[in-house]
DNA sequence: ATAATTTCTTGATGTACATCAATGCATAGG
DNA sequence: CCTATGCATTGATGTACATCAAGAAATTAT
């Protein structure tokens, strides 16, 4: 696993990069990060001494994070494949990390109707097996404000 | 792993537990919560089909959330300690999902001076080495906001 | 040291969503 | 069947935070 020094400012991976790398932290900060639509940032997690930085996505899927340096740091590189090799059943819990990190993201940058929308394609039979103030519960809105978001559908779709 | 029919309602883990278990669904569905200070739920998970449900919290540590059936489900119950035997590396990716769940359940359910305040003492080191308008990306609120919370919290404590 | 950028603060105003309250609909239980 | 209890809708009002704007402070570059 090389090591390796990395300047403040430096970017390693980019949104839509087809990376699968994982960055160690040994020394120094990193951070990940979205850019939104209106060129807005929203960070997803700091990475100091001896943490784990990297995107949730998929394998072979391109990333959605943006990952670089704050402060001039001393990392280790590996790959998701390195780390599969040493333990299969990560895949369970790494698609369980892309719904939290999908959902983070969610939660910081979007409206009740954006969240709303997330929410049918994410859990799609799921929408009509439970009460509305449940997906409200979950999208961290309150039922009245799901109702509206609901009515003002329904009228642009049909 | 024994498979268990519970019915609708049936409440599996409350919060405080020090249970570790783990369920995996197999049919129905059931969902992880917090209920808050002023009695209000808010929704961590959904679990249909072939789901994973569980409290990402430490081993022998009280869990933070409930668990329960929203339809009658069919489901397999193991443990963390079973699902560590037969990975180790689970650990770091335990404690990077326990720190997403925080986060969620955060965003969700805390206003800016609560989100602040959970960050220090989450990254204490962290708070001094980045720019004020960074850990108000991660907080998903704007720098002005942050910028006044602080003000507020220094007026109170010094 | 001085200029140029970036960051932080403070104020005025706007807005999305929360809260409160009332009413209409279901579903469940006697 | 009728009544009770929870759920969904709708309206009126409140509020936390966003946005916009301007200036002060700090950091970086020349």
């Amino acid at each position: 696993m090389n090591k390796v020094h990395v300047k403040k400012g430096t970017v390693l991976k980019r949104k839509g990069d087809l990376s699968s790398k994982v960055y160690l932290v040994e020394s120094g900060l990193l951070r990940s990060y979205t850019i939104e639509g209106k060129g807005k940032e929203h960070i997803c997690m700091f990475g100091p001494e001896n943490w784990i930085v990297a995107d949730n996505c998929q394998l072979n899927e391109p990333c959605q994070l943006f990952i670089d340096a704050i402060e001039n740091s001393i990392i280790k590189i590996t790959t998701k494949e390195e780390l599969l090799k040493s333990s299969p059943d990560l895949k369970a819990l790494a698609k369980r990390l892309r719904l939290m990190q999908n959902r983070i993201i969610m939660l910081m940058s979007s409206n009740a109707k954006e969240r709303y929308e997330h929410f049918i394609t994410t859990y799609p039979n799921v929408t009509q097996r439970v009460p509305l103030k449940m997906i409200a519960s979950y999208l961290g809105i309150t039922p009245e404000a799901l109702s509206r978001v609901r009515h003002q559908l329904s009228q642009k779709n049909g």
